[in-house]
DNA sequence: AAAAAAG
């Protein structure tokens, strides 16, 4: 029901192609494929690994998983995708094995940024355990206290945790860590990044310093290389893949289009048959809701995760996506990192993420497993400043991505005058928001059917102003922009400048039925 | 700018 998880490794033979394209640092050793037997796991965690179809650990297994069992503090460079899960699940089985949990005193804890993360390392416990009387519980928010403290009561070997709900049942006194001596941090940068470093140093205080600290991150940050001094003790530090590196094996494209063209032309994309299912990254959780209703009205198989949505629902849809159940998931970067769904032939970003980093956690959820990934991103002409901070970051630009029918637009827009003082405030659904004009004004070239009006069928008519003759100086240059660029003009706001009034040839998508309104509002400011 | 995580 669950597809195979590439996190956990490799399937056959598979290794060599997504091991070495991803791992540009590794030396080229893979004529001596090591196997998971030579590892020294015993025989029931053997078995496990053989029934789940892995023969060959990944580089992060292979380096990382003796120096567990040798009791080591381990600081792990690696992003999932790499085998990481595994490579600290299957050591911590066979060290726990030996002996039992006693009540209220979780032998291991193992903390993750979201709850999604802490389901998904339950699940490999479940899956790499299941031949041994090992016992784990999920400490996450969201859900039930009494049932997760009933769980405490009886003793767990593994307790996986996000910080917020580990900490309040502490405080609650339903938890004792001082027999903890295995300590997993996971996803480090990312608990940096949402605020959660306080909480994790007020969790390791509640340790005892005898124990053993795995630490992974995919980035190795000034930061994060500190909390790392402060939580190891002479670690083992392994590296699986240049942080903010993009594997090879995805091909990304970037498509410029008019903000409010994105879900139509996302649409487009979307029907490609290349397109076998995808995760829609938007910025908002807002938007995660508006695209993917969006979606469903025009026929898509798509289904919504973000932090606002219930846990049961959060938990169904990604069961449910990764079933094939869903063909689109549409999400907030809730689940940009970390999350493994294996067999991605597709990811999209209807925008362009905030933080560049993030591009690359995104992406990485496709092209997984030595298969090519497909990464394409939607952004408009004023969401140049994200793009060139991801193309610095990843070192080269992103091509363009022809789509069929689709005209796009140039950076240069930019420089367009956006909106008036009011944008952003009072966007209900209503007529009340502000005049929205220009985008297909004047535009006769453009047929009645490939007009964008539909797409914001709850606004009101464009109010078409006369162009105004004044600023010739100033049209005449733009104009000169327009035609050295080959590219339509669009615009929006309330202020119309005069080079948008001129004919523009419309973008055009190939016309279809189901094209009608999905009305949302503008964007946000 | 946003999202995530505690209730």
């Amino acid at each position: 029901m669950v597809p195979p998880d590439t996190d956990a490794g490799s399937p056959g033979g598979a290794l060599s192609a997504s091991g070495t394209v991803d791992t540009p640092d590794e030396p080229a050793e893979a004529a001596a494929q090591p196997l998971f037997s030579d590892l020294g796991l015993s025989e029931p965690i053997q078995r496990a690994i053989d029934e789940a179809g892995y023969i060959h650990p990944t580089p992060i297994q292979a380096q990382a998983i003796p120096y567990v069992l040798m009791g080591r503090d381990v600081l792990g460079v690696a992003q999932t995708g790499t085998g990481k899960t595994a490579g600290f699940t299957l050591p911590m089985l066979e060290i726990l094995s030996g002996s039992r949990a006693r009540a209220r005193m979780p032998r291991s804890l193992i903390l993750e940024p979201t709850r999604e993360l802490a389901l998904q390392v339950a699940e490999n416990f479940v899956k790499y355990g299941k031949y041994l009387k090992l016992n784990h519980a999920l400490l996450i928010g969201g859900e039930s206290m009494a049932e997760q403290k009933d769980v405490l009561n009886r003793g767990v070997d593994v307790l996986i945790a996000t910080p917020g709900r580990l900490i309040d049942l502490f405080e609650r006194g339903g938890l004792l860590l001082t027999q903890t001596r295995l300590l997993v941090i996971d996803e480090a940068d990312r608990m940096l990044d949402m605020g959660f470093i306080p909480d994790i140093e007020k969790i390791v205080g509640m340790l005892s310093p005898l124990r053993q600290t795995l630490f992974f991150s995919a980035t190795m940050a000034p930061e994060i290389r500190r909390l790392a001094d402060m939580f190891l003790q002479n670690p083992k530090e392994i590296t699986v893949s240049r942080p903010s590196s993009v594997a090879t094996t995805i091909e990304a494209g970037l498509v410029v289009v008019d903000e409010d063209d994105k879900r139509r032309v996302l649409r487009q994309m979307l029907r490609d048959d290349a397109v076998q299912n995808a995760i829609i990254f938007c910025n908002r959780k807002r938007d995660v809701d508006v695209l993917c209703k969006s979606l469903v009205k025009h026929g898509f198989s798509a289904g919504a995760l973000h932090g606002d949505l219930p846990q049961s629902v959060r938990f169904s849809t990604l069961e449910r996506f990764k079933a094939g159940d869903l063909k689109f998931l549409v999400c907030s970067d809730v689940a940009a990192r970390g999350i493994d769904i294996g067999g991605l032939s597709h990811v999209f970003n209807f925008d362009l993420p905030f933080h560049a980093e993030d591009y690359v956690h995104r992406i990485g959820r496709t092209g997984r497993a030595g298969r090519t990934g497909h990464a394409y991103s939607l952004a408009s002409p004023h969401d140049r400043g994200l793009a060139e901070a991801i193309e610095k970051l990843i070192g080269h630009p992103i091509p363009r991505l022809a789509v069929e029918g689709v005209t796009q637009l140039d950076w240069s827009e930019e420089a367009r005058p956006r909106g008036g003082k009011g944008r952003g405030r009072g966007r209900e659904k209503d007529d009340r928001r502000g005049p929205k004009p220009a985008r297909s004004a004047a535009a006769p070239a453009a047929p009645a059917e490939a007009s964008p009006a539909p797409e914001t069928a709850a606004a009101p008519p464009p109010a078409r102003k006369p162009a105004p003759p004044r600023h010739h100086r100033e049209r005449e240059l733009e104009d000169a922009t327009v035609q050295a660029n080959g590219n339509p003009v669009t615009g929006f706001g309330t202020e119309v400048p005069a080079f948008m009034l001129l004919p523009r040839r419309q973008f055009t998508i190939t016309p279809s039925a189901d094209d009608e309104s999905t009305h949302t509002a503008d964007e946000p400011a």
